[in-house]
DNA sequence: ATCATATACGGTATCAATACCGTATAATCA
DNA sequence: TGATTATACGGTATTGATACCGTATATGAT
């Protein structure tokens, strides 16, 4: 095997970002940073289902969804979601995927997690605050996040007026452009 | 060689975020994002100099000193800066750097680049654009973005729609949401 | 046990956002 | 020279967001 692979294969172990690849959502790859960013040995983490990064089984369900059109649209899906640390702290990360096959996204996906700093601030997210603040993300308006959770309309502004004032931010605008252009956690 | 080493370099290769690789400020190897991301043939860019990457001579100059102690102390460094494509368009980026030589950070360096402003296929923002839209991400309104650049609200609604439209997006919460981190150029 | 908080829902009132209709000028480009 | 686009502004109509008023249950901490 030449060289440029060894090459390559350094480079995604110290990459200074988290990244892993999957097959059908059990990780069969992942490099060092991924493995510290949540608490574990990467040998522990090889072979294993991702459901165990992630808060809830519900949580896990709910995210496999939501890129699976992007995917198969242009290849490549993005957001930002909690992930769950070893320890059980969660970390609130931006996502990046892109899968290998399109027309069967999770067969085969590369992924990158880049820790964003809001937990930092003291203001930790609910898991209501993190599924409707998925939705706002993707520009629903409150009606349409009530029904995709099944809660009133009026829940969702309840959550809505929770999530501005923790961050102390004027309107919902202001709050995503506070969540995605938070600095990195080192 | 093994199979793993195989896997991660086509993981490295096939992430979804810009990925490259230095010896002392040379490209020693990058992924298909980075240079897609700044519009060059990976060949292109293999041995070159990371000046060709950068508006100008005097940034790539400061860019150099700005993380040398941070990776002499941690190892690892972050920012956020301006790289300048192939056709000369700037695209703002975060920025990761971990370097395999603490004692000499630039002798061998691992980064990842990750968009911050999208540049919906190559079409970048007009000056109005990113005012209105810097304006937005303080959570302003349209009425107060037009007192603080002497227009008419109903101009500054004129922009965010031409904003909504050139995105593909519903309202300026998914605008903000996808202005920071652009979905990799697929 | 009390206090704070998250959750969930109802109502109303007001302002903002968005989508249309229209006009007009300036610049760029095939 | 037309065509397109960005800019700038006016109107109106509808929907959404936000801020209040209220109630209620559950949970966790002091």
């Amino acid at each position: 095997m030449n060289d440029l692979t060894q090459k390559m294969a350094q480079a995604f172990d110290a990459a200074p970002i988290g990244m892993a690849v999957s097959h059908h959502r059990i990780i069969s790859m992942c490099n060092t940073s991924f493995a510290e960013m949540l608490g574990y040995d990467r040998p522990d983490l090889l072979g294993q289902s991702f459901r165990i990064l992630y808060p809830s089984h519900a949580e896990f369900d709910r995210v496999r969804d939501i890129g699976l059109k992007a995917m198969e649209d242009h290849g490549s899906y993005s957001d930002e979601r909690m992930m769950r640390r070893k320890d059980g702290v969660p970390v609130w990360c931006r996502f990046r995927a892109r899968t290998l096959m399109p027309g069967d996204p999770l067969a085969h996906l590369v992924m990158s997690f880049a820790p964003i700093r809001d937990q930092l601030d003291g203001a930790q997210l609910t898991k209501r605050e993190r599924e409707v603040l998925s939705g706002l993300s993707r520009g629903l308006t409150s009606k349409e996040i009530g029904r995709e959770l099944g809660l009133s309309p009026r829940t969702i502004e309840d959550v809505r007026a929770r999530l501005l004032r923790k961050f102390e931010v004027k309107n919902t605008s202001e709050l995503l452009s506070r969540m995605s252009y938070a600095r990195p956690t080192s």
